[in-house]
RNA sequence: GGAUCGGUAGUUCAGUUGGUUAGAAUGCUGCCCUGUCACGGCAGAGGUCGCGGGUUCGAGUCCCGUCCGGUCCGCCA
């Protein structure tokens, strides 16, 4: 028998037996005669002590940093105790050891806070592994895992897996693509998700379904974004929306309980796309702190249900303002007395490419009832205090405001809010706020290829109110600048997308199941019958075998697990990450392969242009 | 496809307007040490400053190119 316990487990009630550890030697201590070491596995860290009587051995056998030990003594409480760990009150004195087998010195320290590189890391990430900082979000992982599972499990879903040689249908992302040797010249892709799959088990009465997998997509990367990801993913037939946001509320809801042991019990807060748009310029709003948006001035073809108040700022001969589609302003708490140095970094910070305004206008909203600002000369301290009221300034705040374009100055007070979220301290790494956003416009204008193109994709169903207007109108764009004019543009769908701390952690919608709305759905994406026929004839076919109501949603895993863990990066809750071009670095992959390999598959090489 | 930051000891980093022999911490090696747990003390080894070219009397430092890595934009139905 190679041990007889962890090294975790051993406490001051196991004093006196005799035991068998196997583990890593994390560190060695040595005071003359006696050697400290400490052993690491799994579970945890025993102290082994290494008295007079084994020095010989110990001399003929040095011990180095990660050597793979077997230890045989007896656990005896410590004269001197360390609380830092759980088996701090003992330790065992050894009688016998065993080098099982040796090992390099490691390129990085092997503790929570290592010295490695994140490149190094990745080369070594065997080694990495064994920290407990990566161990920890590993088991945070499949704790996430088997909760979802048995949420899912005790709903009655069924998990059935779905394959991974598909065919490429390049609708959205880019597939990866497989070369088929059995069928010259002909690739498969891999699934960027079992979308079409679900659908189908729908179809064929399993109306509960989940898959914890795999999906694949052939763009570029991002901290939160790998080429390989994992989604939870699941359908149900004979639901409507709101069947679907209750379930899958309780799913999250349930994984908040088992692995952080939050009782997550008020309602989700629901809002539209549009309105979170309106309110925080994001569709995924973080909602752990206020600061909304007071749209100043807006162009009315986008937020037709709202009313201006544009003569708060008209009228002042202030061209960056009349000028402007969009005026947009935040109130951050407590930042009047900002100085000038502060402002002007923030003006900065809006100037940089990422964001790219042209500038920041301010507004003090000092604590003695004066206001200061940027634009004194335009407006006067009256119209300076119905700004700020409007924005929701109260005396001690700073008002910030963006002019330029709807589309970029949106997302631009979107990034400014959340940046000065994090500056103020409001965004709380354990605070959880889950948000669900519904109505999401159904189509997308492509400027481009002059086109609608799928929101969330091709298979989502718009809301019922809108589908005489999706029948009844010819997809076509006359004139592109006035694409949203367009019937099409108004169209919601009945898609909704789960929110957390301003993360889009899983997305869905109620799918199309009757052939003659899904053919026109195709038709709207520039799809012709033969091109349909070619990409999604199964699908069609399907649909007229008595297809059900159904719909779903697919949750981020990767992200989620990320975020649970208070990190931004997806990366260390991934057991063999990729890097950012891609890259596995520790494999060396992607790689060149055999001429035998490429003659096999019938393909030839080009040189890269 | 684009922007931007970085690449100096095993590792993480510093390195002044371009100027003598490129430093620190940590790790590593050796010696000392019987209660440490970030042990401590003493000594030592360790560098093609990513690579190529250029400017200069002289380049880790400036310029051009290139490779690698990070972050972001585009992209991600």
């Amino acid at each position: 028998m190679f041990r007889t316990h962890t090294c975790g487990e051993l406490r001051l009630a196991d004093a006196g037996k005799e035991v068998t550890l196997a583990g890593w030697v994390q560190t060695i201590r040595k005071f003359g005669a006696i050697t400290f070491v400490d052993l690491r596995d799994r579970y945890g860290i025993t102290q082994l002590l290494l008295g007079e009587e084994l020095q010989a051995q110990l001399d003929a056998n040095p011990l180095g940093r990660e050597f793979v030990l077997q230890a045989t003594g007896k656990v005896s409480e410590r004269s001197n105790k360390n609380p830092a760990i759980p088996t701090g009150d003992i330790e065992i004195v050894l009688t016998a050891f065993t080098i099982l087998n040796k090992s390099a010195v490691p390129p990085f320290t092997i503790q929570d806070d290592t010295d490695g590189g994140d490149d190094l890391r990745m080369k070594y990430r065997y080694l990495d592994l064994r920290r407990g900082a990566v161990k920890r979000n590993l088991e945070l992982r499949y704790s996430v895992n088997r909760a979802a599972r048995n949420y899912l499990h005790q709903q009655g879903f069924m998990d059935i897996e779905t394959p991974f040689l598909i065919k490429s249908t390049p609708e959205g992302a880019r597939d990866f693509v497989v070369p088929s040797r059995m069928n010259p010249n002909q690739f498969y892709a891999l699934p960027q998700s079992p979308q079409t799959f679900k659908q189908l088990l729908m179809v064929s009465g399993y109306d509960r379904y989940y898959q914890i997998v795999k999906c694949f997509r052939d763009e570029d990367l991002r901290a939160d974004r790998q080429p390989e990801f994992t989604q939870i993913d699941c359908e149900m037939a004979f639901v409507e929306q709101e069947d679907i946001l209750n379930m899958f509320e309780g799913m999250v809801k349930s994984i908040f309980l088992e692995v952080k042991g939050i009782a997550y019990t008020e309602k989700v807060e629901r809002t539209t796309w549009e309105e979170a748009m309106w309110t925080y310029g994001n569709d995924k709003p973080d909602i752990r702190f206020g600061m909304k948006v007071c749209n100043l001035k807006f162009p009315a073809h986008t937020y037709q249900t709202k009313t201006s108040i544009s003569s708060l700022i008209d009228g002042a001969n202030f061209q960056v303002f009349d000028g402007a589609e969009t005026v947009v302003a935040i109130a951050a708490p407590g930042c009047s007395e900002y100085t000038r140095k502060q402002t002007d970094e923030l003006t900065e910070w809006v100037k940089r490419p990422q964001i790219g305004m042209k500038g920041l206008v301010f507004i003090k909203c000092n604590t003695d009832g004066t206001y200061k600002s940027s634009v004194d000369k335009f407006y006067n301290e009256e119209k300076l205090k119905a700004i700020a009221d409007a924005a929701g300034a109260k005396a001690g705040d700073l008002v910030l405001i963006l002019a330029g374009a709807e589309e970029r100055t949106r997302k631009a007070i979107s990034e400014l809010r959340l940046e000065m979220g994090e500056r103020l301290g409001l965004r709380r790494k354990d605070e959880f706020k889950l948000l669900w956003v519904l109505d999401f416009p159904l189509f997308e204008y492509d400027e481009e290829g002059n086109r609608w193109v799928a929101r969330h994709h091709p298979f989502t169903s718009p809301k019922p109110s809108d589908i005489p207007t999706m029948i009844g109108n010819d997809p076509r764009i006359a004139d592109a600048s006035k694409y949203l004019e367009h019937p099409y543009a108004a169209i919601k769908a009945n898609a909704y997308d789960m929110v957390l701390n301003g993360n889009e952690i899983g997305g869905g919608s109620i799918r199309i199941f009757q052939r003659e709305l899904q053919e026109k759905m195709f038709a709207a994406l520039g799809m012709d019958k033969e091109e349909q026929q070619h990409k999604f004839g199964f699908l069609l076919g399907a649909f007229e075998y008595g297809a059900p109501p159904h719909g779903g949603i697919a949750f981020g895993f990767d992200r989620l697990c990320a975020i649970l863990g208070g990190s931004e990066s997806i990366r260390d809750f991934i057991a063999f990450p990729k890097n950012n071009s891609g890259r596995d670095v520790m494999l060396d992959a992607p790689a060149t392969i055999d001429q035998k390999q490429l003659d096999e598959l019938f393909l030839k090489l080009t040189a890269k242009s």
